[in-house]
This record gives C-alpha cells, structure tokens and sequence, in this order.
DNA sequence: GGTGCCCGTGGAATCGATTACATCGCACAT
DNA sequence: ATGTGCGATGTAATCGATTCCACGGGCACC
C-alpha cells in the first residue's frame, strides 16, 4: 500500500510538503498542491491512521461500553451516539458488556490501549478496577444512563422517578392494589433508584410492597421470566408487575403466555425503557420512555468538551459538573387495564 | 502515560528485553523477567497498540459493516460476530451504514485507514465505490447475509428459497388466494432472492402476482408503513402480506392499525426474519427465521482462515471459494390464520 | 548593492513499539 | 591457553505519519 512517501516522490516534494496539503497547511504553492493532490488520487494513497495517531497522540476515537446491544434501549443509544459523534468529526467503537463486568473491563482495558480520545460508559452492575483505574487515570469519560458511585465522573441520564410515580398512580387508578416489581442487579444504580421510586410511591398511596412481590432479576428477559414464575405460584399473586426494563418485561410476557394468564385481565404489566414493539405485542404495553437520542447527543457533547477543552463547558445544578439529568415520562397503554385516556 | 522505555528503565534493562517479555518469548532469564514484569505493574504500563500495531503491521481487529443496527437481525448477527471474534483474539469495530451507501462507504474507508485485519460486510444496496476498490485492494473481506454481484468475494449467508416455498405453502393452505409481498430495495440480492423464489412458489400454486401487490420497500419501518397504505386502497386488497424483512412487517402492523383492520382475520401477514418479539406481537408473526448465531460465527471464521492463510480453507461446492450457504425455515404463528398446526 | 524579511520547501527528529543483528561473558572442548 | 558456541541482553533501524527548524531565493527598503 502506498505511503507518503511515494506520493512525495511521484509529485516530486518532500513528504512535509505532501503532509503540509494533506492536513491543509497555509503556505503551500497552488501548482505544488496539485502536483500533490494528482498524486495521491494516482496512488489511491490514503492515510495511515495509526501512525498519524501515533505522532498526534490523538484518534479522533470515542469508546462506548454498553451493557447489552441486544437490549433495545442500548441499541438505540448506541445509534444515537454514533450519529452525534460522526456529526463532530468522531468514530466510535462500541464494546459490549453483556452485563458481566469482567467483559466490560475487557473492553475498556482494549479501547484504552488503542488510545481513544474518550470513553462513554454504561457501567455494568460491580466493582469494575478498570473504570476506576480509567477515572483517575484522568481519560476523559463520562457515564451515560447507568453510573458508579463514588466516581467523580460527569453522568447524563434520565430520572424516571417522577414517571415512576406517575405509573403507580396510573396503576392505582385502575383499581390495582396488590403490585409487583421486578429489579435489576442488586447494586445497579438506575434500578436501585426506579425501586426507591416506585417503593415510595406505593407508600404514598398506602400500598404496602411485601418482600415476595420484590423479582430479583438481572435486566436479561430469562430473569424476568423467573421472576413471573415465583410471583404467580404465590398463594396471593400481584395484580400488577412492574418490570424496571424491557427485556424483563419480555420475559415476564413469555412466562405469563405459558402460564395462561392473560393481560390486563389477570394481571396488569408495565416496563421502564419503551420500545417501538411494546405498541404491537398483545396488548401494547404501557411504559416508561427515556428521551433516549437526546441522552445520547448530551453524552457525545459532555465528552467532546471534556475531549477539547479539558473540562465541562456546562455548569451543572447537582452532582458532578458536567452532568446532565433529563426526564423521562409515562406512555400509558393497555397493559395496565382501560381507563378513559387508553381506552380507543 | 508510561511507555517502554520507562519501564525499562524502571527494570534497568533495555527495551528490547521488556518487549522480549511482554511477548512471551524465550531466551530471556527468569529473575530479568520478574523484574520486567515488576516494573510493568509498578508503572501501570498497558502497551500502546497504535506503536504495536505500525510495527506489526496487524491490527488484530476486524471491521464490521451493517446496514441497519436497529434491525433485530444484525444486532443479533454483531453480537454473533464478537463473540466469535473475541474467542479468536481479535477485536471488532462495527459500522453502521443505516441503508445508505455514502455512509457505508464512509465507514469502510475508516476501517480501512485504520489497517484493520479483515472486514466484514452487509452491503447496502447500490454501487460501493469503497467496496469495490476494497475488493481489488486485497484486504481480506467476506460478506454476510448481503452481497455484491460480481465481486470475488466469499460470502456467508442463508438461503430463504425453500422457506418462502413452504411460507407459500402455509398460505395457499390457509386459503389465501391475493397474496402480496413488500420487497427490499430493487438492487438488493437477499430481497431479489426472496422476491423470485416468492414469485416462483405462488406460479407452483397456480396463484397470479400482479404488479400492485408488488410494494416497493427499503427494509425500513415506514416503507412497510406506505406499503401497506398502497395495498389496502386497492379496489381488491390482497388478502395476506410477506414482509421481506422484520422491520417493515412492523411498519404493516402500524398501518394496519390505524386502518382499523385486524390480523389475520382481515388481512395475513408473515415477515422474513424471526426476532423474539414477534412471539409477543398481537397475534403472534409468522416469520422465516435464519441462523443468525451461525452466521455471524461462521461468517469471523472464514474472515480470519482469510486473514491468517491467506486463502479460504474450507473449499466450496458452488460461488466463490469459502462461500457458506446454510437455510431459514418456516415458524408458523397465527398472523395468517389458523391450522392444526397453529391452534393451540 | 547590501540587509532583512517572508515565502515555499526540505531535512531530520519524533511518537512507541518490534526485531535483526551485534555484543558480551562464560563454559567447554581441544 | 585459546577457539567455539550459546545464552542473555543491548543497539539501532524501522513502521508512516507530523512538525520544528533551517535554507535559499526573491523583493523591498535604505
């Protein structure tokens, strides 16, 4: 493959000279620069971004660790991040937690060694060395949905607590007392704060939640799936279950279809995250949607800043600078029961 | 950030002795090597992978390029590829070509000034200069799923024909007679594929394809949406819909609903591609559903027999050499009627 | 006509690794 | 005692770019 210095030579130059038009110095003849430019498109000469990288100590590269691409809400996120970060002269290589952290270290150990400018994170659930180790290493980073306490690291996510709320009353409105929640991993953030939520809320309206209606689960559908076995071989199942993302919510519907239990009739079912499916499955299924493009976007800007500038452009109310709380809200559907707002 | 050279320093030896270890090769004393080995966790010392690979020239990371990440099937596939990949020891940037060309190739072209090992394609429909000059170029490449005619490229993929036939079949039985299909991009092989053998199995049933059931899509949700649209503002609607792919059949649904019409007992649909939703989805879809784990892993170990040996290892009865052909089958739900096979 | 300056260009160091080749010391055979 | 060979280690070239600095020539000004 051709390299700079076969374009200097057939264009007669120095490779600076061939650099020079390259990267768009001032100071180069015009006939010079055509000589260089024919060359290049004769030679079909591109590049070598690794050596480039090497003497600029710079990769134009932004690292995303997800916790699951098959759930649909880090798909989306993911998408969205790649666009803004495309928009901003950025590449983004993705790697996938699957929700282990030994594999999320992998990653971030990996993406470090290739010197990406950046790091975007959706922490898996545990005590990740590498994350720790990236966050004093000084690596501009920042959290995206899901964080790690204890990190001074900017973090842009959706506070479902208020939709939260707004679900457990839509709930009680339709005439469920006895509801369920499914959670995620046991130390994750964002679950741990929909169940505070959600436990709140039900104290609210004087609606007890005993341990038996408290799914432990993991964010993958099978947990969901387990979770909705022990629920209903209760001697008082719940009316209602609340699963704290889609994927479980997906596993609940499964159990329940082998169960024979229908829904809203036999039971009520909502889910944190919404996703374009959740319209069609039988019935739609109400849910909590995050502003899921917009997380993204803000990520990408929080980072990029960090990226350039060494430190976060946007002040912030609370919590570490740079952060960034959106909201997210409630898409009441069927799965819940009619009321008048649902019913067609 | 420490480099080799502190760490040698750090060891009191000389470079070469700290690369010497930190590769595993012999001939070096075993208290040298504990002392390298100290150092390099005293300092924290991660070896910078752009240096390494410039020197190697070998990147050990495969590109991966894919049409459209918020389609079931290739998030399935990309998680499919690193997997495999990863047990392999290589790493993988995937790009996202959101059906368009001129993203696409935007994409290959980074991967390919990134000197990655080998790529991976899905090529979106349309003349791919990037593509074109990749394959000529020599770099070790091998499409999945989708491929480009004409180019001496290995390809893995599954072959729908016989699955459309037995789909045909499913609804000649059901009793539907006005059978209309959506298809893909017009250049696109799968949905080309699809569409003949489609057309070939309702001439084997007797059964007519007029050019209005015939809707133009682009393997997006809302081309499936106006597809839709077009066929039930016909004077005589057909009475059942294949979808060539998930997203589109989810664009139908949507239609479908707004227009008040119910699946199956209005209208059949069946969607090429099964994604776990569909069990879920009101009613459950009838879907052909491919490999997608064997592909993806079949796909990375034909890539790398390329990058490692040069040339495929596993000869090929019929296409280009390497090339693997596995087959979808049918999944009969209840969205186009029911039968003793479908009634539960 | 000499001095100084700017413009366009080239030479060479540099980034951080790998690796061919040189070197050194020591044991062993002659 | 000296040559030989081998094992352990160091020296320096190299990968392909960027960029600092130097150089030469033309022009303006004194």
């Amino acid at each position: 493959m051709a390299g700079i210095k076969d374009v200097a030579a057939h264009a007669g130059v120095s490779v600076a000279t061939v650099s020079r038009v390259l990267n768009g110095h001032s100071g180069v003849r015009e006939d010079t620069r055509a000589r260089v430019l024919a060359a290049v498109s004769a030679l079909r000469y591109r590049p070598n971004a690794l050596a480039r990288s090497l003497r600029t100590d710079q990769t134009r590269t932004l690292g995303l660790v997800i916790s699951d691409v098959l759930n649909p809400f880090f798909t989306e996120l993911a998408r969205a991040v790649e666009d803004a970060a495309r928009s901003r002269g950025y590449s983004v290589i993705i790697g996938n937690a699957d929700e282990q952290v030994a594999l999320q270290d992998h990653h971030v150990r990996t993406l470090l060694d290739r010197r990406i400018d950046g790091l975007l994170v959706s922490p898996a659930e545990g005590d990740s060395v590498a994350l720790r180790e990236a966050a004093v290493s000084g690596i501009p980073m920042v959290f995206v949905d899901r964080w790690i306490e204890g990190l001074d690291v900017p973090l842009i996510r959706a506070d479902g607590r208020g939709a939260v709320r707004e679900l457990v009353a839509h709930l009680y409105a339709l005439g469920h007392r006895r509801i369920a929640i499914i959670t995620g991993p046991v130390a994750s953030t964002t679950s741990n704060e929909r169940v505070r939520a959600f436990r709140s809320a039900l104290c609210e309206f004087g609606l007890p939640l005993p341990e038996h209606y408290i799914g432990q689960g993991d964010f993958q559908t099978a947990s969901g799936r387990q979770a909705a076995e022990a629920f209903f071989t209760l001697p008082e199942p719940p009316e209602a279950v609340f699963a704290t993302d889609n994927l479980m919510a997906l596993g609940v519907m499964d159990q329940l279809r082998t169960l024979g239990l229908r829904v809203p009739e036999d039971v009520a079912l909502a889910a944190f995250d919404d996703i374009p499916w959740f319209l069609h499955t039988d019935p739609p299924i109400t849910a909590i949607a995050q502003p899921t493009q917009e997380l993204g976007h803000r990520a990408v800007a929080a980072l990029t800043d960090l990226v350039e500038w060494g430190s976060p452009r946007t002040p912030s109310g609370e919590g570490c600078a740079g952060s960034v709380t959106l909201s997210a809200h409630l898409i009441a559907r069927r799965s819940c029961g009619e009321d008048e707002r649902t019913r067609r």
